[in-house]
DNA sequence: GAGTACGAAATCGTATACGAAAACTATGAC
DNA sequence: GTCATAGTTTTCGTATACGATTTCGTACTC
């Protein structure tokens, strides 16, 4: 069992970088500069270009020729089209994955959906963060189609990389989210019909949407 | 106005590939050889594998590490997968669309809808599977979000890929599609609600990847 | 004749190198 | 003090080169 399966190492570029986007550490407007990155890593540039490119394809990353990469984000208008995006796609995932659903997960949903609740309480809105992906990926773990599911995911890493900007905080939003859980979960339980629940899934995330367009107008 | 602005390598290797892709040049399991394709362009390859990671990112062709790229297309199950995406976001872009169409445009559409009409006479199913893209194009060419507008073309550009094979002609399915558009823009028109406008976008292709289920099952 | 082992060829993955474009800086004119 | 300009520096884009991995063909064994 010497199995070695290497990465390759654009592949491990890749995972680097998008995590240090995610997690925070080079945030929006950071500028990527390949020559630095490659030393960092030990590795030559051309991986390291190759990663970045990828990474530009899922929007992580913004690309200008001949100038350079720079972490994307912030733009309220990039915001908007992508938790528009995300309402459609993740209540689309939703509906296709609600009849797939068994009581055990259900019950692990709602067990992660009454921790969220604990951490408002607690005031821990990184753990809410992160048990708020969680109680998602539950309900899409048996999703059908896979490419739905990457759209998904595809929104979740581009609001990653927002995280520590003001969109995401919008007062009161969090305890009204957790109270959708909840009634997300019980359509899924009574085996509703699917446009029921792809329309309320919808419109968790608008919901959403709409609170910080709110917030932002006046 | 000497205006160069030319291309870089990268993106020229990516159009040419892929337009050879959706054109049908390659067609699905054909083996793309970096060094042969940069040879054809007169390119190193480097900017060839640029292109080709790229074209993997949007699904026009499956990399296999220390292996090679091949066109990849085919399979019922993705066909499903990426029809049934395609009938979500083209719905969501439909819907989105509607209220900023103006007369002339609908006008531009009802024309095209017709010269389709006249192919199924002529029978002319090139002509027509162009057509249909620039039916839904008008439709789309004031779609307010930007993302779920690529989501169509990636959609679109997978399916092209699939152009010769089996999937796409299933008898009198083109007949009803022209119908279908026409209750779409009468829909539109009207200033139905958005979401009877989304559920008739989304149903028009649901219908042919039913027509195609029904087909291939027995 | 089928299957295995080994060697040659093909192809990829990555490093290095260098020309080209853009960004920055310093200098000078007004 | 501001603007324009020329020179320098940074960084990208692509070519070339070579080691690593896979594939293919051939010979050999049973």
């Amino acid at each position: 069992m010497t199995e070695a399966a290497v990465e390759s190492k654009s592949q491990q570029a890749y995972a680097a970088v998008k995590a240090r986007i995610v997690e925070g550490t080079y945030t929006p407007g950071y500028r990527l500069v390949l020559a630095k990155i490659a030393e960092d890593l030990g590795f030559s540039v051309v991986p390291v270009r190759e990663a970045i490119r990828r990474l530009e394809a899922e929007g992580l990353v913004k690309f200008e020729r001949n100038v350079g990469a720079t972490v994307s984000g912030i733009d309220p208008t990039e915001y908007l089209y992508t938790m528009q995006t995300l309402s459609i796609v993740e209540g689309a995932a939703t509906a296709l994955s609600a009849p797939l659903i068994d009581s055990v997960a259900i019950a692990r949903a709602r067990a992660v959906n009454e921790e969220m609740r604990e951490c408002l309480e607690h005031f821990d809105p990184v753990r809410f963060t992160a048990l708020n992906q969680d109680f998602h990926s539950v309900l899409f773990e048996h999703c059908p189609n896979p490419h739905i599911l990457d759209l998904v995911h595809r929104g979740w890493n581009r609001l990653a990389s927002l995280r520590s900007s003001t969109f995401r905080f919008v007062p009161g939003r969090a305890q009204e989210s957790v109270r959708e859980h909840e009634a997300l979960l019980q359509l899924i339980e009574n085996a509703a019909d699917a446009d029921t629940i792809e329309k309320a899934a919808r419109q968790h995330r608008a919901a959403t949407l709409d609170a910080y367009l709110a917030q932002a107008k006046p």
